[in-house]
RNA sequence: GCGCCCUUCGUCUAUCGGUUAGGACACCAGAUUUUCAUUUUGGGAAGACGGGUUCGACUCCCGUAGGGCGCGCCA
């Protein structure tokens, strides 16, 4: 097969939200397994609403999701003038005409149409008229002069082959009044100069695949392949909105994903290999093809991105998984204070308690949660659950704990864990007795990683102060 | 309204005419565990509806219902 080209085209108007993420992934992946390229168009065009600050965001999302293009992100808006020059061309061609209809006719005509109960379609008033009829001072729009009969087909490779009839589809504008070209125009002519074979998008642009199969058609030049994506939708089944789901990537970073993770949810939403969940990124791009995409929208489900989260957080190496909670202390509610316990010592800290913290958080957020215990000032403050602990004689089975805990020739988990055990005993005190009020006391919850090991990180002075400010 | 697309457990999905309709998440119960979590065992849970075609339909066809997308000199 010849060489892939597929791109990504973001109009950067916002964020890239997480349904663009993944038409993102499914253009990486297919790139990737053929060992073709991806490109990056910025679709901005569109000079009222695009904004710098969402070209970053979008660029930014990208590089944390790992997803980034082959070479530099080519700007659309800089291509003007050759998008301009395809519409001349077309217009000499025959294959398109300048329209001189105003505001006031299309607007007469949309509500025609309405009150018809018919969809907008320009009549082409302008497409056999002479220029030479033109009103004076009437700058014309260059409209396609599409086919009226027949039909336009899209084979594609996700949809099937779908068919319009070419009476549904009106004289689109290539180019506007101002000069500038529309995006069904643009769309085209950076296609095909950026030699794509491939467009992966959104299903939302089914309906542009074949009108811009006819503007291929009237520049002469072949029609990549095409495949259009399931959309994802909320958790109710409605379009995505900002109640839900359509966040930005970069609030899924601060809510603790990691962006493995989130590319293995993401990649499952719409394409499957069997019964495998679980893939590795080099497996992914391996496996990764257009034929088991499904072909219905996907809901977003958090559970089992959490899920899927947590699998991967207990997969990854503890020092790199401390660097990527590092890495998004700065996204997250409370992170800078957390941060600033983070030198030398609190890092080794953090990280000797790390096993013990992974396996019970699925986020990072968690996983901060999980560990703010270790760097709390004496005296602690225990949650309810923790304070219950200390009732009904946990307190008194404390006292015992300190004395015991006291006379231990080493502090690590293996020998504190034995002097428990000597007391349980010779108190009569299960296990459980002893190590629910061990815990409330060290850590303040009712819940933490193996209590011998918080013994062991948190050390013998700390360990015994925390113990020994309960019994006050 | 018109056009196009979609419809298997609550959710993501497997099934490419013949299966006790499989897996995963979530949920429930049990085991393990010092709590929780992890791990592990088991459980309930699905082919929207109505017609065809066929010896046989989740699978093919038609219709109905429901949902989505599109219908700009936005992208």
């Amino acid at each position: 097969m010849s060489n892939i080209v597929t791109r990504f085209a973001p109009s950067p108007t916002g964020f890239l939200h997480i349904g663009g993420a993944r038409t993102a992934l499914f253009n990486w992946l297919y790139s990737k397994r053929h060992g073709g390229k991806m490109l990056l168009r910025i679709e901005d065009t569109d000079r009222e609403r695009s904004t710098p600050e969402a070209i970053d965001a979008i660029l930014d999302g990208l590089k944390w999701l790992g997803l980034e293009g082959d070479g530099e992100p080519i700007f659309q808006f800089a291509r003007a003038a050759r998008h301009a020059e395809v519409a001349r061309d077309l217009v000499t061609k025959g294959n398109a005409y300048f329209c001189y209809a105003s505001q006031e006719e299309l607007t007469e005509m949309r509500e025609k149409a309405k009150a018809d109960g018919k969809p907008m379609r320009y009549d082409g008033r302008w497409r056999d008229r002479d220029p030479s009829e033109a009103p004076a001072g009437v700058k014309p729009v260059i409209r396609l002069r599409a086919p009226a009969e027949g039909e336009t087909v899209v084979e594609d490779q996700v949809q099937g082959r779908v068919t319009w009839a070419n009476k549904d589809l009106d004289d689109l504008v290539l180019l506007r009044s101002d000069g500038t070209p529309t995006y069904m125009l643009a769309v085209v002519v950076d296609d095909h100069d950026m030699g794509v074979t491939h467009i992966i998008r959104g299903d939302d642009h089914l309906t542009n695949g074949a009108r811009q199969t006819q503007i291929y058609q009237a520049c002469g030049w072949s029609v990549p392949v095409m495949a259009h994506i399931p959309l994802i939708h909320g958790p109710d089944g409605a379009k995505l909105s900002k109640r839900h789901g359509a966040l930005g990537v970069e609030a899924y970073r601060a809510m603790g994903y990691l962006p493995a993770a989130l590319r293995n949810y993401l990649v499952r939403l719409g394409w499957s290999h069997g019964d495998q969940e679980v893939f590795s990124e080099t497996e992914m791009a391996q496996l990764f093809d257009l034929k088991n995409v499904g072909r219905s929208a996907a809901r977003f489900d958090f559970a089992k991105l959490a899920n899927l989260n947590g699998i991967y957080m207990r997969q990854s190496d503890d020092v790199d998984l401390l660097k990527a909670l590092e890495d998004i202390l700065p996204y997250v509610e409370g992170g800078e204070a957390f941060a600033a316990h983070l030198d030398a010592s609190g890092r080794a800290t953090l990280l000797a308690m790390m096993p013990g913290l992974k396996e019970r958080a699925k986020t990072l957020v968690e996983l901060l949660e999980g560990a703010q215990f270790l760097f709390m000032k004496r005296p602690l403050v225990l949650d309810e659950k923790a304070a219950g602990l200390l009732e009904d004689g946990g307190r008194e089975r404390l006292m015992e704990l300190v004395t015991a805990l006291e006379s231990v020739s080493q502090w690590d988990a293996a020998t504190t864990e034995a002097a428990v055990r000597v007391l349980s005993e010779t108190s009569g005190a299960k296990l459980g007795q002893l190590a629910q009020p061990l815990r409330a006391a060290l850590t303040g919850h009712a819940t933490s990683p193996g209590i011998f090991d918080v013994l062991a990180v948190l050390g013998r002075e700390e360990s015994l102060g925390r113990l020994r400010d309960q019994l006050l």
